[in-house]
DNA sequence: TGTCAACTTTACACGGTGTCAAGTTCAGCC
DNA sequence: GGCTGAACTTGACACCGTGTAAAGTTGACA
């Protein structure tokens, strides 16, 4: 052995990747290992820890998936409303594609700072796409008078939560699509003037 | 030793249930038993395992806030409208007293069966309150048209999610009345035909 | 006095992560 | 051809937390 794929890195990752997206429960190092076709040490070669790897995953996800490019579209969008449902959209198309290493980040999030951290980043970028949809609402003046603009971000930024995508989606069964419109009519309702 | 509260078994879980209120982190076995004055097998004596001492915890706790006495107002409110804001209150004021055990025994969700067939069956209660609170409202011919019954008590059992609390309130800052409020707000937003 | 139950103490097995040290293999280069 | 260094393997081990096992202590009650 072996057959040496060019790195076994990305093999690595690849394993990584698609043990988690098949999720399953709990995907130990050895079984990322087996799957890369390499032994136990040689992740620990490539990679510190299991946060790390986790970490790393995600972003070769990004990566092979071409995220940032698919996030452009909502933010060149004219109008407020467009703009939201564009980046609920976006963002709600995202999900199921880091779901599987997502969770297990999750899982690990308060024993691991370094996972946690990680996680948090992410959270937060999403909360900047939140704030900037919400900053256009604002500069149509469609947002909610009742509402600043840090409460409504929040609020959008909870409603897109991975666990709601995770709770509607997989345990009340509903099809993506069926999230998609819900949550994008949520997302109208809950902070603009006019949600008819 | 040792002075001998009545049991040892109480003493076990007041201790697990101020532990995991407090939360930091990770609460161990043995933190347990340190807390409660009583050596780390002493609580096995009593529980055969991790899981079933949290969900025992939660038992405990919904005893002593008398939990479900406080549900009685929102089932006999007349108006599905008012039905609704007194269930989202009833629950909304729930989650911080189990919030401590329920982030415990959501950690282990996915590494013990006993722990998320518990979790699950609270999740179904809850389930249950929403459906009721929902049928209330289609009662009064109020439901969004565009609604089934199904999807609406899906949604609102989402928007009620202990995350969600958790996001808003730990992670946003926000305090338990800001909560209430929007989240009561939103409710009625989502699922009635009349939201102004 | 003896017995039983509740509890303690000590020890250990197990699973998963992470570390360490000594091989092996092989490409590139003198 | 022979050396070197990098990438990887093999096998062993420490650590942590959960759960189990077994023998010893304490004290209430008959």
């Amino acid at each position: 052995m072996s057959s040496s794929n060019p790195n076994a890195r990305s093999r690595i990752l690849d394993a990584a990747w698609t043990l988690l997206e098949e999720g399953g429960s709990r995907v130990r190092m050895s079984d990322i290992a087996k799957a890369a076709g390499v032994s136990r040490q040689a992740v620990y070669l490539h990679f510190p820890s299991r946060a790390e790897l986790l970490i790393a995953t995600t972003r070769h996800i990004d990566e092979a998936k071409q995220v940032d490019a698919r996030l452009a579209p909502s933010r060149q969008a004219m109008g407020g409303r467009a703009r939201l449902e564009l980046f609920v959209e976006a963002w709600g198309n995202y999900i199921p594609e880091i779901y599987g290493v997502g969770r297990a980040l999750m899982a690990m999030q308060d024993s691991d700072e370094e996972a946690r951290k990680a996680w948090a980043d992410r959270m937060k970028a999403l909360r900047h796409g939140c704030a900037a949809a919400v900053a256009a609402i604002a500069a149509d003046g469609e947002l909610r008078a009742d509402l600043t603009g840090e409460k409504a971000t929040d609020l959008l930024w909870t409603l897109l939560s991975v666990r709601n995508w995770e709770q509607l989606t997989r345990e009340a069964g509903w099809s993506q699509a069926e999230y998609l419109t819900a949550v994008k009519d949520l997302a109208i309702r809950a902070l603009m003037k006019h949600a008819g």
